[in-house]
RNA sequence: GCACCGGUAGCUCAGCGGAUAGAGCGUUGCCCUCCGGAGGCAAAGGUCGUAGGUUCAAAUCCUGUCCGGUGCGCCA
């Protein structure tokens, strides 16, 4: 529906714009909500063209709403201000949008910003070395919505987990899981046998057992050189079948898992050195000193070092330890090298904002890589806080006393740990009250939204009881005439701009606009519902009527899909009933 | 020292170039002959950390500055 108004807006400008500029695309042109009174739409667009077309911005309104009175659905428009156009609509214009959720369903808010383009979206990530905590909650659910969203916008999607299957902690993993498996079979363990980098938790124990179960005593004679090999790969296996449970626990689903240590044995990684270096930007040296914070032991190390600040970094980064062996860096270029040669010049990168000093080093490589043809884009997000009630829960993963996702799902359900996850800009720390999270009241929006489509569901038992023949398209092709309240517009005004949210919050990588945008509809209907109490003539069901019972079914049916469909969005379930 | 993020109503946060800055909680006062009151309506509450700058227009962009968080050589 606004597209049509973003049709002839865009034409005004074109036809006043010399033929070698180019002309604006529709999703340019801003069509908005303006406050009471002015109307029921707003375009800032002949200001933001004016300076480029040379013209009076005024003038240029004027003629926007002359062509924008020319069309069926347009009742008035005026210019304002310094060159607002403003103009109200028709009801018939108002009516016709009730129909297009009904129609398209999910697809309502589809449209193709992103032409097929292909993008990586890579998450999670984590070590396996252990459960998923709740900081990989926040990971998943904010990556798994971008995902979504992108797709709503017409991106060919993959979502992707890198394993950090090789370095110094996985290590650490399978010699802990052995300290356990001797405990297993008999042998006296002190806790002060685990290093600080060793791994305490109780599913250690459960990987031994496992051990004991396949490798009998069979382990216990060798040296550490000989039993690792064989451990890290038979604990990682363990440990990534229970992630893969985790995600599955809290609704997110990998299309491609990616091994760190195949990327590097596969040759990516000297291919990546080899490219790297024929740019002249891997050189042996010396990385200096960082200024202002205190490192005691420092001295001064030979190593390969990635130019990055060529880049734009900050530093140039180490790729090779002074020993020769790669560092983790070295990995992780060779792994986006395989990205792009997959075909992904549009990467996005979810990371906890412990990692922001990592960023920039990441993007370089990714330039250097691609000659600046591919760009990973990184989003951090912010600490998760748990709280009781008010008191935050103390955590200490050293004890192995962490809360794990899996605990927090079981606690509050997998619905809301999401809703809460995604409803905060990830720059933004979000304090998860346990409590709070379960209550049902104003304080928890996913409650008011499922309320608001449990009503709605109420609304259509009780009237299918009377009329058990009303389908969705009787809904669509009903009249709506009578739907002339403030109330009612105001709603379906809502409903109008929900594919615009969707794409906006796509294009932005901002997915709790989603969360905010449903409230709001919620709040809407509500008040709509609310309104029926004390005006009987709004009320949704009419016995007597069924015309105008249907039309107020249709407004109800359609909002319930875009419901349905932010639902879908943010991996939610609506619930038909909240008992 | 440098980098990234935040600083908007008593509290938790939206808004991120547009016209009188919004919502929930909390406070105060109202609304059930109801298709689910687990709701709704209204009032009070703000020089958008601060100082400059750009613009017809700044909470929003730029620069400085203050406060809080995070990170900064062979951890991955």
């Amino acid at each position: 529906m606004l597209n049509i108004f973003r049709e002839i807006i865009s034409e005004v400008i074109r036809e006043s714009l010399s033929h070698d500029e180019q002309s604006p695309s529709l999703h340019d042109i801003l069509i908005g909500l303006p406050n009471e009174n002015r109307g029921d739409l707003y375009t800032n667009a002949a200001m933001i063209f004016a300076k480029r077309i040379g013209a009076n911005p005024r003038e240029l309104a004027a003629r926007i709403c002359d062509e924008l009175l020319k069309s069926d659905f347009v009742a008035s428009a005026e210019v304002a201000g310094p060159g607002f156009v403003n103009f109200n609509l028709n009801l018939s214009a108002w009516h016709a949008v009730i129909n297009l959720p009904i129609k398209y369903k999910n697809n309502y808010s589809v449209c193709n910003i992103g032409k097929n383009e292909k993008v990586n979206v890579e998450f999670v990530s984590a070590n396996p070395t252990g459960p998923l905590h709740t900081g990989h909650a926040r990971n998943a659910v904010f990556g798994s919505v971008v995902a979504n969203l992108l797709q709503k916008i017409g991106y060919l999607v993959t979502k992707e987990f890198y394993i950090n299957d090789m370095g110094n902690q996985v290590k650490s993993l399978a010699r802990s899981v052995y300290l356990r498996y001797k405990e297993k079979l008999g042998y006296k363990i002190q806790e002060s046998d685990f290093t600080d980098d060793m791994y305490i938790g109780e599913y250690v124990k459960d990987i031994a057992e496992n051990v004991v179960q396949k490798y009998g005593n069979s382990m216990l004679d060798k040296e550490e050189d000989q039993y690792i090999e064989e451990l890290s790969n038979f604990s990682i296996k363990n440990v990534m079948d229970n992630i893969l449970d985790d995600l599955d626990y809290i609704g997110v689903k990998m299309d491609v898992f990616t091994s760190e240590k195949e990327v590097c044995t596969s040759g990516t990684l000297e291919e990546a050195f080899k490219i790297l270096t024929e740019k002249g930007c891997i050189y042996d040296g010396v990385i200096d000193k960082p200024k202002g914070i205190d490192i005691p032991d420092w001295e001064p190390r030979k190593q390969k070092i990635f130019a990055s600040t060529k880049y734009g970094d900050d530093l140039d980064r180490p790729v090779q330890k002074s020993d020769g062996s790669n560092t983790y860096f070295a990995g992780d270029i060779a792994y986006h090298l395989d990205k792009i040669k997959r075909g992904f010049m549009k990467m996005i990168n979810i990371l906890g904002a412990d990692h922001n000093g990592y960023v920039k080093r990441l993007q370089a490589a990714v330039s250097a890589l691609s000659d600046g043809k591919a760009e990973v884009s990184v989003k951090l997000y912010q600490l998760v806080n748990f709280l009781e009630n008010g008191v935050p829960v103390r955590m200490s993963k050293r004890s192995g006393n962490f809360i794990t996702l899996r605990e927090v799902v079981d606690r509050v359900g997998r619905d809301a740990t999401r809703f809460m996850m995604i409803s905060r800009d990830h720059n933004v720390m979000i304090d998860f009250d346990f409590v709070k999270v379960c209550e049902y009241s104003m304080e928890n929006p996913l409650f008011y939204i499922q309320y608001a489509y449990a009503r709605i569901c109420s609304v259509f038992k009780y009237s299918l009881k009377i009329w058990p023949e009303i389908n969705d398209d009787m809904l669509v092709e009903c009249s709506k005439c009578c739907l002339t309240d403030k109330a009612e517009i105001d709603l379906i005004k809502l409903l109008c701009f929900w594919p615009d949210h969707v794409s906006s919050a796509a294009k932005s990588v901002e997915p709790h606009k989603i969360p905010y945008y449903l409230r709001e509809i919620a709040a809407k209907f509500h008040a709509l519902w609310n309104a029926g109490k004390l005006n009987t003539a709004l009320r949704f069901i009419d016995e007597r009527d069924k015309d105008s019972t249907m039309a107020r079914l249709a407004l109800l049916k359609a909002t319930a899909s875009v419901i349905e469909d932010g639902f879908a969005i943010l991996g939610i379930t609506p619930m038909q009933e909240m008992r």
